[in-house]
DNA sequence: GTCGGCCATAAGCGATGCTTGGGGGGTGGA
DNA sequence: TCCACCCCCCAAGCATCGCTTATGGCCGAC
């Protein structure tokens, strides 16, 4: 049909093919077959040209239609391909919310205003469920040793983040060894968290006394800050926010956590996501 | 772009297969080489299916357009086809206007109304050059032995009218041979029509003396009519209009014209102009 | 763990669709 | 009038395209 259009342009068959490229027959065989499947002639052959009949007038106009639209469509998805637009949606867990994504959006921003990204914050089970769902592009989530990696998901390794002692002040010195602390009261996070620290503690021969339980790093800090318990909170956590009065101490045998993005198989040849995927990255490299 | 959209309606590629009557491997197939073009994934496989990216779901705008275009071009032309549609130009010189056309027009108005047809009358000269440029389908026209046929266009006969003798009222008898009235003063007509009556009165051994010039049928009989002169008029201007007053006579070397049908090559093939000119030869059938 | 659905890959082969070569037809100029 | 050019169609050859069957990986569900 397009064929068909820039030959009605071109006023004749072989002035068409020279458009195109192409031989004469080439284009006079093509024609054949569209005004076969058409029904009827689309054009009269005549002296110096072709004329249209009136279902050539007729298709020349839904032709023009249909190349405009193709047109367009080229055009959105040159755009696409390169970050002219385009969206991604990102979850990630809160500390790297604050720290590692902002540092990443900024980038991406940076080199790629027209990409719009959004953000869910939330903790890495719900965010998985996301990235399965489709709800979002990208996961950023993390996980200790203990936790298996999701199947049939892709991770993106994006380092490792050292968990550290929270201590309240004014306390006596820094402990050697975990088991130090077996007697203290300790605040947990999430259930992952908890559950890394009851490892931890576990290898140390003790079980933890866990007297509060929240998930927010500000909240934990505020708690061991007043000398209620201790704690162990990630380094990214410790980035987003540092209460002045806590200690912060590193201690080998608490281990660390993963950090990885987790996606779609596929997902990361989109544009805007290899893109966010690479901001992500470069906001911190793997370790 | 249309086994596209198939796919992103059926939700995943072996149902878009199933829709279309193809293999899987043949749509996938299609689906990459889409990709390849459009530079980056349309589509993410994914558990059960495909889900769209966003250059899918931008693409799938436009091809939906582009379906809805194909769909009303393949309507319009099949309307076209099929005659409930469509139209046709004629051109037809004065008596053939007024005899063979109402009719031929009457006959394809009951079997195909939606056609249009419109008519140019001018005599056969002018409406070779309208047949010629285009600016008519078809052109019903007359010619004499002696005017020789035109190349480059198709004539179809719609058979001879004979040409007869138009005496004044109440004369002397009918006259056995043209010779009879060479003393006569004449009306004639066109150039075409004076060239044949010179012709034919030459083989009788006279040059008329050509008193009145017109091409009006009407007029011609109305000079005769009152005994101004004698002329000559084919059956079909006689058909059209007769006056009272006059005589006919048949005179067998007054010969007859042919009526044809032209039209460009090919242009016959176009509904509308096919049902046009089949109405024209049922309405006038060869003789 | 096994099965069933989904998708990708690979190889085979028929069909599509391009090319070159030749001929008919019409027009404009020598 | 003839020739030359341009237009188009037709036929044959052949490379490429594109569909098919067969196979394997991956994932989710029973």
């Amino acid at each position: 049909m397009l064929i068909f259009r820039t030959v009605a342009r071109a006023g004749s068959i072989s002035a068409g093919a020279r458009a195109l490229g192409w031989t004469q027959p080439a284009v006079s065989q093509h024609l054949q077959a569209l005004e076969r499947e058409a029904g009827g002639p689309l054009l009269v052959r005549g002296a110096g040209g072709v004329d249209l009949t009136e279902a050539g007038r007729r298709l020349l106009v839904h032709a023009d239609a249909v190349a405009a639209h193709l047109d367009a469509a080229g055009a959105e998805l040159d755009d696409l391909a390169e970050l002219r637009g385009g969206s991604a949606r990102l979850a990630a867990f809160p500390s790297g919310s604050a720290v590692v994504v902002p540092a990443a959006l900024a980038a991406l921003a940076a080199e790629a205003p027209d990409v719009e990204v959004g953000l869910v914050e939330c903790e890495p089970p719900e965010a998985i469920g996301l990235v399965r769902s489709g709800s979002v592009d990208l996961a950023l989530v993390f996980g200790y040793e203990e936790d298996r990696a999701e199947e049939s998901l892709v991770a993106v390794p994006l380092g490792d983040d050292p968990v550290r002692l929270v201590l309240p002040p004014g306390g006596p010195g820094v402990p050697r060894s975990l088991a130090e602390l077996a007697d203290e009261p300790w605040v947990a996070g999430c259930e992952r968290c908890r559950g890394h620290l009851v490892a931890c503690a576990g290898r140390s021969g003790f079980a933890p006394r866990v007297r509060h339980v929240t998930d927010d790093y500000v909240v934990v800090q505020a708690l061991v800050a007043r000398g209620l318990a201790v704690a162990v909170l990630p380094e990214t956590a410790l980035t987003a926010f540092r209460h002045p009065d806590v200690r912060v101490a590193e201690l080998p045998e608490l281990g660390s956590r993963r950090i990885d993005v987790l996606h779609r198989r596929g997902i990361e040849r989109v544009p805007a996501v290899a893109a966010l995927l690479g901001a992500l990255r470069h906001a911190r490299p793997p370790a």
